[in-house]
DNA sequence: ATTGCAATGACCCATTTGGGGGATACAAGA
DNA sequence: TCTTGTATCCCCCAAATGGGTCATTGCAAT
């Protein structure tokens, strides 16, 4: 039997969700909130296997109300249905530790099984929001930076000085610095705290 | 008509994975291939819908060959199919450009299913996988780091400059300073791009 | 009440970094 | 052949950064 909580403000959609967990063999429903704050309590009070969160809730944001969660019970499997899409919202929500990403337009059957996976260790994404995060990852291929000059960009993403990428690379202190003006004046920007930010942000390079 | 193409070293495997794709209506597999130089060219010349391919192949490495592939072809949807599932590959397979990451004891049905759904434009993963995935979104929330030093080391992370920071957070540059140093202890770092580095590696703070 | 921590601000000084020159060598193209 | 681009190295100098010490305020816990 998988126990389930229920975090939604609207009544109607809270009602049916509780009825389809119910209805199921070998699912139960054990609490259903209409707001963060006192699922909050409730759920740390008596912890379901799976928690299904809305996160376009009125009052405590349910970004906010994961990361809370989360730092309060580490363990909770949390995943996240609503209607919203944008990017920034599926990232924060992932980020504050939700364990997967489901859009309301899931049919009864699709839900169920996402959340018999996500007791089960899994991660279930609808396939917009999965391809979403795996895009996330790709590195940008179009780059205008030499050969040398990505390498450079690497070692400054490990947050090493000019001294140490010199020593790394076999090459003097000077050489570095010139490929370093390089970078800056390719990436527009003037620093390596700031060339490191838009590497990593634009994925110029690979890893850390 | 859903249409494939194998890279696969193993012969048996490939012939397995032909016959089931070609066994099943609605897929065909027009190509398979034993490595990935013979692949690359192959599959640009024709290029099928999904590409199911091995990483753990001699002569060039997969990941090698995924980044190749993309950079020719960028549109090609393009899923792993491996046993092996050690996080490094996988994070080094999605950021070459891989679309889905299945490992090899994924029953004949879920493959067909995954290939299905990456031709819809979804981004299926074994459940283990996607769970290292979305879990290496979280953000670290055992930091030692005061509130407001978090605040610095976010601007920190977007590049900004002392006076930049003092500026937004409506502080004189003197505090920026005095809260980098003790970001600066207690991360045990020297620079600001080594500390963007390691809030970045070990998701000390949020977005970019 | 006292202790401790977070947050704020200041001064000094050595090192690192950023931006401006110039120069050589080598390989690939126009 | 001449130009262009990449990679290598050197010098100068101003600005930014990193590390040290010191001090005040407010708040929370002891």
């Amino acid at each position: 039997m998988i126990t389930v909580a229920i975090v939604e403000d609207d009544g109607d959609i809270r009602e049916s969700l509780a009825l389809l967990i119910n209805g199921t063999p070998g699912f139960s429903c054990i609490n259903a909130y209409g707001d963060c704050e006192t699922a909050l309590d409730g759920i740390v009070e008596d912890p379901p296997d799976v928690v299904l969160m809305d996160v376009g809730l009125p009052g405590m944001s349910g970004i906010e109300g994961i990361r809370l969660l989360k730092e309060r019970l580490d363990e909770i499997n949390l995943l996240v249905l609503t209607v919203h899409d944008e990017s920034k919202l599926v990232f924060d929500a992932l980020c504050a530790g939700a364990c997967g990403y489901l859009l309301k337009d899931t049919p009864p059957a699709k839900l169920l099984e996402a959340i018999r996976e996500t007791y089960e260790g899994g991660a279930p994404m609808s396939t917009q929001i999965a391809r979403m995060v795996v895009g996330s990852f790709r590195i940008n291929p179009h780059t205008a930076l030499t050969q040398r000059e990505t390498e450079v960009l690497e070692q400054l993403c490990k947050g090493k000085s000019y001294k140490m990428i010199a020593d790394t690379l076999f090459i003097s202190e000077e050489t570095v610095r010139r490929h370093i003006k390089h970078i800056y004046r390719k990436l527009q920007v003037g620093s390596k705290s700031e060339a490191v930010a838009k590497a990593l942000k634009e994925k110029l390079v690979f890893a850390l």
